[in-house]
DNA sequence: TTTT
DNA sequence: TTTT
């Protein structure tokens, strides 16, 4: 009874940065940027162009997958939900950052040729993935 | 080239504020529940409900249909977009908020009967509606 | 590089018919409708409601929910893909026919009281479920 | 209470064909190409890749910006709504055709260098475009 | 702060 | 063939 998904075309902001957790899952984080264009009210205002930042995070294969196929400046498809976390500052202060935690991924940057591929047979192109099963959260992941 | 989009099926949690710019346009704001359910990994550990709040902001129209027809308690699907801003906390820090700015929201919530409407030729019902041009920011809106 | 999504929130038209594969697999068809509001040209013109019937298709899991929860009238929530398929008619003519591959489904009209489930620890709810890994075809699908 | 929504990105088939209604209403068709890509299944079974070909149609400004823009070849994203329309084939006999009416399409394929925009201060790019109130049909759209 |  |  509840929806709680985002989708999102833009370009990365950094290389992703990609840990390990003790079970040996991956987790990848980086930033996309969405950016609405210039318009004009019909009263004549100028509303300028904005970019909106969105802090992406994959788990498992995606965020092996971002490892290894994601770029800065890449433009990318991602679905995902969004998921609002806490921590405290240096100042004990609660802090709230929204993530976007990614469980579809299509790369739309055209990649330069690829290598060919050394005797792989029907092995499904790795630059795009759907969750699979395991994105699921394990005992030592965060939530 | 971009997109930022959100689709969120879920539980109003108060009753909508709506207040009134100078210019007239409306704005309403709420926060929505959506509800992860809980789930058993492979593994066998547990993974309990979560509840993801989210805080949505509806401009002109939507506000106004908001304000008359939104309560707490009701399912909506609202459709929209990410949106951070930034304010100065009372020590003068800087915080960042998300909303979702709504640009569609359909009342999931059947309505009781509704009074027989007295004479108003082919209004579509006030129920649903897709934000209008008019959705967009004016002067004395704050971005 | 891909994408074909499809969200639709509809009532469904009749009760599922739901058949087994001779793999076991089920298989769950039933219609949809989506029904656009009445609205008013500028110019004055009526577009009147029109409601689009949608022929949904579920597999494995996801049919067997809906051959236990899903009757005629229910509201869903159904995401998937866009799917067209040919055959021939009786008169041998190439007939084409679209169906929407649902791989997540959520229940949007409130069940009655369910009975006190009796004994089925940590079991999540079974009126809503998004694929697994095994919403995939086997090779008795006819795809 | 409803929501007929479809998001596909892919290539387009064939170069817009664009014709004037009588009331001067643009209207754009061509098709889209999106491919799943092949995989294999836990039993060892080799589902191919496949193509499924959708029917766009675009209307009034969309139109037009396809006429103008989008080439066959080209990588796209089209949001929209499912249509279903039946004629009457050579034989007299009842046929549907489904297709994808887009509210709103972004180009995704990098274009060559634009030529310097000739003075035209704070227009929005040309290349995306959100359907305005006027993409509704009027009295001469077949529907 | 919602809902199942 | 659903629903409001």
């Amino acid at each position: 009874m509840s929806l709680n998904k985002v989708q999102l075309i833009g370009n990365v902001g950094k290389d992703p940065e990609v840990r390990y957790l003790d079970s040996g899952v991956a987790v990848a984080t980086f930033p996309l940027a969405t950016t609405d264009r210039a318009y004009t009210l019909a009263n004549g205002t100028q509303v300028p162009e904005r970019t909106e930042w969105h802090n992406i995070v994959l788990w498992r294969g995606l965020a092996e997958t971002a490892e290894k196929y994601v770029h800065k400046g890449d433009k990318l498809y991602i679905e995902g939900k969004i998921r609002t976390r806490s921590y405290d500052d240096q100042n004990g202060v609660k802090r709230y950052v929204t993530e976007i935690f990614g469980d579809n991924m299509e790369m739309l940057t055209p990649r330069a040729a690829q290598p060919t591929a050394p005797a792989q047979p029907q092995a499904a192109s790795p630059v795009a993935a759907a969750a699979q099963p395991e994105n699921n959260p394990s005992d030592d992941l965060p939530f």
